[in-house]
DNA sequence: CTGAAAGCGCTTACAG
DNA sequence: CTGAAAGCGCTTACAG
């Protein structure tokens, strides 16, 4: 009665019935008359059966298995990222769950050899690709994927004529958001630190959503007020320290990230000026340290959860033949004390 | 020359030889010939071809995939853990991939039916356990792992009469060195703030090497500078003004995790007293947190990299049949402001 | 060094 | 409702 690893023709044998009514009955299928499905389920449960997934998958040319491919910022020190995958990856294994799919994991070097591999090996029926890097070469990358018809959608930002289906936080809406939480508090002269290049189009989006704000309320951009900055908290420091230098005038700061923004705060605070007294300041990303810096930091928050479900929904409708439209979600404005909405 | 799912057959073809030929240049058989095996190889890749792993899966009985099953505490809050776990992760893929192993990654809740399946049904050759739960339950299930062979390594405290194997980090060796620096700054009252019951091996163990390093300093243990406290902000919080409200004096506080650290710092500067210099504290984790709060934390940090690195090897000997030891990783204390060794 | 052949454990048309 | 049979694409003893 107890087998060492048993085999569907093992369950066979002890219910009295051929190989292919076991399979049919562990599938559920509505052949198999109730009483005998019943009886092999049992047996199955009593002898710790699984059915082979590799046997299956071989017969079936399916995997039910999903590839996660995170791709890193090659200076490995952008950790706010890496913390928003991590709440993506939680929500994107539940759905696949839900879905009868498993998730397989890889980090990878945005330069690395790409994983046509995945789905061309039969060890996953799609991929799902997270990780902002250098648009470009990254793009390349998606034609390739396109070419050996491989199933994939992205999360990031839409892009036009970009290869494949994606899902992205709507950074242009965010920037709205934030912009124009700072202008219903009455600040006028709002400065903008990030960066605005084609290349990095949610930065670009952020401040065009900014730019919206703005006009809306019938301002214009002002060009002295814009600091170019990549995502880091020195930079973010630094470009407002050029902004003082400079003797700009400026009572709101729209920094682009987190990290941006906490060093803006930095440099005001060291400057003397007070957050939000004197200048308020609005981040982008709501990473886990948003809520412990002082004054807390007011910032704009992406849907990790519907956006992992998303991506999930997505590319199982894929592998199922479906058609699926690429969408963007909105973001949520999280209010804090850095903008003296809350006082 | 363009084949849509090309297989050995093809290739064979192809390259006029034996389709067992392909199978065996492929896998850099020495058996072949060079001149054939480079020009399969040749081929192979223009064709954009890839084994079947479900095929081969299926021949050798092997997946060559580990599965990473990550246990959440219950209520869901703790981030500390996540953070812990995701740079865990990072390292796993990483040393798997080395070894050629994918990494399936599930997230779970400890009561959840338990995964006899990943490894019965050939979706992994074994299983990596991360995640503090209540160790009880846990145990249990370790043992009905343990009971249908399943092959898996935890990450976790050295219990005796475990179940399996498991590395984990040297809690008690990072309570001692925590401990071990107050007394060198010239400490004499230092409070421990945490849990110790058996319940949790970790908690436990940090206390243990507490009580070490002070017996080593020719002191005891004082029974009331010593707090119950969960793994939080406000308990660690609430901890401390029981401390003051008893009128207790202390000179240092060793909070069990970077959470309770947190809270325990807060309620001294609200109660007035200066950290460092009226009262050090350490806290134990390192997590992202501890680095940007005022004081920057003191505290004892695992090593995620070198964890990672032995889970892999540990699971990965395991499956060739290696016996192995369970070990512990020595913690290394991280010297920030909160203690005034750095002023 | 290479080939013919068996067989891993399933799923699913086909036949009854 | 059930069974006999084919076949998914590999790997590997066996034979040469």
């Amino acid at each position: 009665m107890k087998v060492d690893n048993p085999t569907s023709r093992d369950i066979a044998d002890l219910a009295g019935v051929s190989q292919a009514t076991v399979s049919r009955a562990l599938r559920n299928s509505p052949l198999v008359r109730e009483e005998t499905r019943n009886r092999i389920h049992k047996i199955a449960r009593e002898l710790n059966y699984f059915v082979n997934r590799n046997a299956a998958g071989l017969r079936t040319h399916q995997s039910n298995t999903l590839a996660l491919l995170l791709f890193e910022d090659t200076d490995g020190t952008d950790t706010t990222m890496n913390l928003f995958f991590l709440s993506m990856l939680d929500n994107i294994t539940r759905s696949a769950a839900k879905l009868g799919y498993d998730v397989l994991v890889s980090l990878q070097q945005i330069s690395d050899d790409w994983h046509i591999q995945y789905q061309a090996s039969h060890r996953a029926d799609g991929l799902i690709l997270l990780g902002y890097g250098d648009y470009a070469e990254y793009r390349e990358k998606l034609a390739a994927l396109a070419a050996a018809n491989t199933r994939f959608v992205i999360w990031g930002p839409l892009v036009m004529d970009q290869p494949g289906c994606s899902f992205g936080c709507d950074n242009e809406n965010g920037g709205y958001q934030a912009t124009r939480h700072l202008i219903d508090l009455g600040r006028k002269r709002i400065a903008y630190i990030g960066r605005m290049a084609r290349r990095s189009p949610e930065h670009a989006a952020r401040y065009a959503g900014y730019v919206r704000a703005l006009r809306e309320a019938g301002e214009a951009p002002i060009d002295k007020l814009r600091v170019p900055a990549d995502n880091s908290e020195s930079l973010g420091y630094e470009a407002v320290q050029r902004l003082l230098e400079r003797g700009e005038s400026f009572d709101a700061v729209f920094a682009v990230t987190d990290l941006i923004a906490i060093g803006a705060m930095r440099a005001l605070q060291e400057a003397g000026l007070r957050v939000p007294h004197d200048v308020s300041v609005v981040g982008f990303d709501d990473m886990p340290l948003a809520a412990y810096v002082t004054p807390a930091l007011t910032t704009v928050q992406q849907n990790a959860q519907i956006g992992g479900a998303r991506l999930v929904e997505g590319i199982v409708n894929l592998i199922e033949g479906k058609t699926v439209q690429s969408g963007l979600l909105a973001p949520r404005l999280v209010v804090r004390e850095s903008c003296g909405a809350k006082s």
